[in-house]
DNA sequence: CGAGTTATTCTCATTGTGAGATTATCTTGA
DNA sequence: TCAAGATAATCTCACAATGAGAATAACTCG
């Protein structure tokens, strides 16, 4: 009960807690040469000097989360602040980080081919990874990454996330090649296109044409945009796993 | 770029920064009389004194997030820590607490018709009030119920969710009313039956039955166990709604 | 120009779904 | 005790969705 108590009181000077911080930090993730990215920068500093790092800090007064996520995000590799985010999760375990108590919110970053970092910027070295054999991560980053990739992987299934991996304007195979380097898994032609068209709102015909055919042959494919839907009604569904479903 | 250096001196001593509490809010949702109940606590001083609020509180020194929340919720409810738990969103507006900076985690609780908040436990008043019309809600709790209310109707979705919400053994009827319940919509009662025991792992038959039939008649229904599945395949969709697909 | 590649469309068998009907087993109330 | 109404568990049937494979046509490259 005195618990209890003193938690009331500790309402009206939380400085009588001890210190907790809290960061936001940011798995970006970008597709480039038809493999899946992820921003990292390198540590400048104890603790976990020289490792590889998601790029996030501190949330400042009067700034939101997601203001956060995107200010950290913008300042390590000066991109534009239209990159969609999402809100991942939280990880507050007591000794993620050996200075002290640090409750990190992570976001989800999806972008089309982003610019390699800027120089100059505030990482003294951020680099885009491969996911597949990313370097070892400080903290619980690597947890914090595959948490990050498991939401990308899922909401390919039901939303149209895809999109914002892609131009503008966008073919039906530049599309499938997202869902197939996010999955990591070669998809049906035949199949994917019917389900994309199929999908309601899905994608919207733009009438263009890209201007030639693939670089290894092929017709001119359909140029289409992102349609209006918020989620895709029928999902496109992962192939099944043999023993995921358990 | 000076505000980086001053983020980075700042990792040192956060108490340079000014002071953000972090809590746990927990949404504990139970079924009682086939009507989706969630937990609330009426707050017995300002800001927002009277109104009623989730369940939560300050995470302490050394208590892992999960754990927090148990400990509110236990402390609430008086309810056994093995509740199913899981981490919903967080929310750190910096005005959503007149007094501080405050980000909350918030966690989404399950279980099976859930006994009545002990009497002499550390809320004032606590008490189960049905989501479909709650009371006024403290701070930004109204959003988070409506966020803890969805994220639990889509996982009813793929996953065995709706198990938690019943006993140790339940009939087909009993999961249906689960679904109808959260969902609040009727379902097909054969097709339900036929999809649930189509679905790998989702239920396993216990061998045994009802003593008697429904209080209004029918025949006695076998009784079944949840099933070693975590996520369901296929799925089990909710009815689409006309255009929530856009 | 010929070979190889890719976009797009079809076919077909199989599976999953919605709606409705059937049958047998209970409870309740006359 | 029996008739009426309710419910559990199956089944039918039409239709939508999916996976696999094939066909066709339009390109690129050497």
């Amino acid at each position: 009960m005195d618990e209890k108590e003193s938690a009331f009181l500790a309402e009206y000077d939380p400085r009588d807690y001890p210190p907790v911080a809290v960061t936001v930090d940011v798995v970006a993730l970008t597709i480039r040469a038809g493999v899946l990215h992820v921003l990292l920068v390198e540590r400048g500093r104890p603790p976990q000097q020289g490792r590889w790092a998601l790029p996030g800090g501190f949330i400042r007064p009067g700034e939101d989360l997601p203001e956060a996520a995107r200010r950290e995000l913008a300042e390590e590799t000066g991109l534009a602040p239209r990159v969609h985010i999402e809100q991942l999760a939280s990880y507050g375990s007591p000794d993620r980080d050996p200075r002290m108590r640090v409750v990190s919110i992570s976001y989800l970053a999806f972008a089309p081919d982003l610019p390699d970092p800027r120089a100059g910027s505030d990482a003294a070295s951020a680099a885009w990874h491969p996911v597949s054999r990313p370097p070892e991560l400080a903290f619980d980053h690597a947890r914090v990454l595959a948490d990050g990739l498991e939401r990308a992987r899922a909401k390919l299934e039901y939303t149209p996330l895809a999109t914002t991996f892609t131009g503008e304007t966008f073919t039906i195979s530049e599309l499938r090649g997202v869902y197939e380097t996010v999955w990591g898994v070669p998809l049906h032609a035949g199949n994917f296109h019917r389900k994309v068209l199929s999908v309601p709102g899905f994608v919207e015909a733009t009438g263009h044409s890209t201007v030639s055919g693939g670089s290894r042959g092929g017709p001119r494919a359909k140029l289409y945009r992102a349609g209006d839907a918020r989620l895709l009604h029928p999902a496109l569904l992962r192939p099944a796993e043999q023993e995921g479903t358990r």
